[in-house]
This record gives C-alpha cells, structure tokens and sequence, in this order.
DNA sequence: GGCCAGGTGTAAA
DNA sequence: TTTACACATGGC
C-alpha cells in the first residue's frame, strides 16, 4: 500500500477503534518533561510509583529537582527502573531548563531540539516527546511500537533511522502537535493492547495481518 | 523463572 | 557505521 495512505488510514482506524487519548498523562510542564525521562524502557505503572514519589515529597518540578540531592531523587524514582541514570539525566535537563534555557529558543525549533538532544541521557524520542507533549512543537514521536507496526507492513525496512521514520509522517501528516499527539498515543495503545507484541493477540485488535 | 516495558550511551568490531 | 551490551525495577 502506498505509504501517505498507510498513514493516513492507520491514524483514521486507530482513533475511530481507540477514541482520544489526550495525552499526555501529566498536570504540569515539568511533571511532562519529568515522565519523559522516567519512562524510558520502562513500563509505565513504575513510571506512576516514581512520579508519585516525587510529588509526596514535593519534588515533582525542575526547581526541586535541581536542587535536591542526586541519592534523594535515585532513592524516590528507584520505581522507573534505571534510575542511577535517570537521576543524571534528570539534573542535566532541571539544570537546562532553570538556568540556560532561553525562552526564545521555542521559536527555533530545531536548534531547541538540538539543544535537548545534546543533554545526556535525552536522545531523539525522549526530545521528541518533549517537544510535542511538553511545548506543543509538531515533531512526531518514533517509538518501538510505531517501528514494528510499520515493519510488518512494509512501510519501512528492518534498520531504517529514527529521522527517516520521523520524515514519512513529517511528510505525509500535516505538522500539527494535535495530530502527532493523538497518532503516538494510538500507537502506544495499540501497543498496550497486545498487537505489536511478539505474539500479537490481535482478537480485539483493529489491525489486522493482512493490511488496514 | 523468563520476558517485557512509551530508550540511551558507550565501546568494540 | 553497525552491533552488542549495560543500565534496573516491577508486572504477568
């Protein structure tokens, strides 16, 4: 099937089958920004048990974060998994956001991109998800959900790049931060709902093997 | 008990 | 420029 419309009907199907997700699940900037990181491979429940730790110890902000301890914050996200890193990237992005970060940047998108990209620990979809869900900017998230749906339907090869993926629904998709919204939290929960695991179990799943 | 989850950085081939 | 591996907890 041609790839602008793959897409396009994927998006249609998906939300028609799913409904609005109305991501993302977070009250604040900060606690946006702060999930983005924590839930990297990580199950999102854990990422939950984190967040919530952070908040009953009032530290669910990059004001607190950037200040507290590093043993302090390890010991409250020890839930997310990874969390000796997590800890560093954490205080690499509070530092970023509550001393250099220059408001002016949004209006530069990809320099703002760049700019996160080169923080440790922040690679191309935890930027992304930044970006989108944090700042509303129109950069499509690209996660292993999105990759094994699109490679079982031939829509992409086995080791195309994280920008090459990126680029097909930045050109097929019209570049509004609603749509990547919605589209990347429809993958997700295509993925929760048991499709794109090894062993789909695609009773209820309204993505069938043979195609949309 | 093994596999997986809304990845990233590093080192070695 | 690819590939392999470490990072770590908790649910099923």
């Amino acid at each position: 099937m041609d790839k602008e419309i793959f897409l396009i009907k994927l998006y249609e199907i998906l939300l028609s089958s799913f409904g609005k997700q109305n991501w993302w699940p977070g009250e604040t900037r900060d606690e946006i920004i702060i999930g983005a990181v924590l839930t990297q491979n990580t199950n999102w429940k854990n990422v939950e048990k984190a967040i919530s730790n952070l908040k009953t110890n009032n530290c669910l902000s990059l004001e607190c974060l950037r200040n507290a301890s590093s043993d302090t914050i390890a010991s409250l996200i020890r839930p997310a998994g990874f969390y000796k890193q997590k800890t560093s990237t954490l205080k690499e992005i509070a530092y970023y956001f509550t001393n250099n970060f220059n408001r002016n940047i949004k209006k530069k998108p990809y320099k703002f991109r760049e700019e996160l990209l080169s923080l440790k620990g922040i690679g191309n979809e935890t930027g992304d998800s930044i970006l989108l869900y944090a700042f509303d900017i129109p950069f499509f998230v690209v996660d292993a959900y999105t990759k094994r749906i699109l490679i079982r339907h031939k829509i992409i090869g086995n080791h195309d790049s994280y920008l090459e993926i990126q680029s097909l629904f930045h050109s097929f998709i019209p570049k509004n931060a609603y749509v990547y919204n919605e589209y990347h939290a429809l993958m997700v929960k295509l993925g929760k709902e048991y499709c794109l695991k090894k062993e789909p179990k695609c009773n209820t799943c309204p993505i069938k093997k043979g195609g949309l």
